[in-house]
DNA sequence: AATGAATGAGAATTCATTCAT
DNA sequence: GATGAATGAATTCTCATTCAT
């Protein structure tokens, strides 16, 4: 196995025809991905799924991990702003109401393409300290900090930034290992409900009235 | 690189011989998984590790995978009976202590060597269906609804079976997550204090008065 | 090009299944290198024609550079065994004779195979600082000061250090530069009268009454 | 690996901005050879240093070893220069102190850049028959037999023609093993002195009176 | 004249696995 | 039971070169 990888794109491509080859290997590193799973998809194979030469991928990412540092990268963005959206659109209900939005919409996101997600889900783990991950899990923590501290009426725990921590890694440890061992539960409403109550009857004083 | 291969032990070693053989490949599996990652812990070279021939691994272990497996499995049980021991424990306290108690174990638990803990659940999701974790899970899932069953009278949910669902799923989920991402906070007792707390609270009626 | 090299031999054999792989992939590779030159002499293509799988190859020299030392090394040893036995045989003999002897013997070794000798000359050029020519060139420059020692008599120069350090130079000079500008030259005896002659002049005081 | 290819430059540019080019091209190829060597120049590599497009490279150097032998080429006559000058200068003076003035630039001018000089004579190796080189050795022969005719009467050896060929490989095989093998006695006067001496020794009858 | 995207043969190297001894 | 030599398909990645723009 060569080299130690760089996970940094290796240019960006300026002309059209560039910006098309390279999201024909990212699209084809997808499909790939899904149909054969990680050690079957080997760069030679994505790029002629992609039908683009081998040299061509290696033009745009420096290494196999690249390729996977750049999916998780949109992916991870994609997440944030899922949580974004729904956060802000719950700024003016309940925590409750605004946990069951956000829930929701993971769960959903996670339902799209549920073999991509397991396959980029068992990278982050294996390439370990990506810095695409850690900032995305700092903005989200600071995301659901600032949601929880214009709540604070309504908020129970006294530590607001320990509060937010137990949250987001309870409800991202949750839905990862929904999608890595019981998947149809994704699409499970009680369940999406179970889960919501939980988080609410934490971050919340009275007694949600539901059930 | 060959095909795929079969996962059970070729065969049971009954000399003490053969047993110390595949021990010592065991422990081998480990200090190379830990040391090296999985990408390096070529069978060679833990043959080489654990002082016998590749023949001999082969011997025993009838796939690189095989050995995962085995490796997995013995950890299953071992968390497993930590489960078990600290759920019987708890047959007589209230759902709070329990939850507490078990919780703390299984953090515990994952702070032994947490390398090799990363490394092993990286291939659980890659191994995807592992029987094993099956097992294990569905035992899980059994031995925390007896356990909710015994202590009906505290509990809130009215569905004990996704009530214990939500539990494992949850305490799993968080425990896993937080060893990939910030295992420091696997001996945070305040840490361990909150999850228990947002477990209990989702499980039992009456508030808990602490915190 | 993958990793940079290591030049050690990887494992030495024991079996003697083993030694004859070994044998057959050095002869491969003279073969290889002679026939077509370093850059076309794959180590795939050595493995060919060795009759060897590339993964036995590997299992004995870990690099392409490691085949190319070890034919180097031999080479040297040889090379050195030709100068230490004539060396000797000179113990008695003017230093115009041993010269004569030691120049010749070293032209002829050059003859022997010349286009093995470009190449691996190229490579040791290429490889730069290289153990084995390093410590060759050490040993070869204290016998020939042993040499001129044990001729005091008749030596010209007071430095015998600095004598010979020129006689090794030049005469190792004109012998790789011959071989790779006019290699016919190397059986010319004219030439190789010429070049003793020069040295001779160079060491001994009285000119030697010849031509 | 495409075929080898012609090593003629392509076409020779006529206008200003085009000698730019390939000036600058050149440059960097000799930037490239020293900091990286051979292997890792790639004609990609030396284009991106040029700051010139790869396109451009091959506009006017039609393979990468033309690249190679333009730099040979250029070398070369440098090197005819200082010996035809400093021959030249010693047109009236005796064959010691031409030699003297000779072997002294010569080495000089291997001090000026040792590791591109290193690199452009393993590549004259590798290259083989080159015909810049034969030109060049052609002519040096012709120059020094030249000269060693016009010092007749000091000349002891009878056949000037091998004389002559016997002082230019003699002088250039120390000179470039020298450079090899230990480039830090380029600069040694003493060293000089003595490569002077023995090639003086050679070259004329009546001993020289120094040292 | 210049650009730079694209090519793809081919290189080095690994590693799970087999099987004769 | 144990050994370890041998296997070879498969993988990642490079780089000289072409050619449409």
């Amino acid at each position: 196995m060569p080299r130690a990888a760089a996970t940094k794109p290796r240019k960006e491509p300026t002309q059209a025809r560039a910006q098309a080859t390279v999201e024909a290997i990212l699209a084809a590193t997808k499909t790939v991905l899904v149909k054969d799973g990680y050690e079957a998809a080997s760069t030679n194979r994505v790029a002629e799924v992609a039908g683009v030469s081998i040299g061509s991928l290696y033009q745009y990412f420096p290494s196999k991990a690249a390729l996977l540092a750049e999916l998780i990268q949109r992916h991870m963005s994609r997440m944030f702003e899922v949580l974004a959206t729904t956060a802000q659109q719950g700024e003016t209900s309940s925590i409750e109401e605004a946990a069951r939005t956000v829930i929701r919409a993971v769960f959903a996101a996670h339902r799209v393409n549920p073999k991509l997600h397991r396959v980029l889900i068992e990278q982050m783990a294996r390439l370990g300290t990506l810095e695409a991950l850690e900032t995305f899990e700092a903005q989200t923590q600071e995301l659901i900090e600032q949601f929880l501290l214009s709540h604070r009426a309504e908020l129970r725990p006294k530590n607001v930034k320990v509060a937010a921590r137990v949250a987001v890694l309870s409800v991202r440890g949750v839905t990862l290992w929904t999608l890595l061992r019981s998947p149809e539960q994704l699409g499970d409403e009680e369940f999406i409900d179970e889960i919501t109550d939980m988080v609410t009857r934490y971050l919340v004083e009275a007694r949600p009235r539901r059930r």
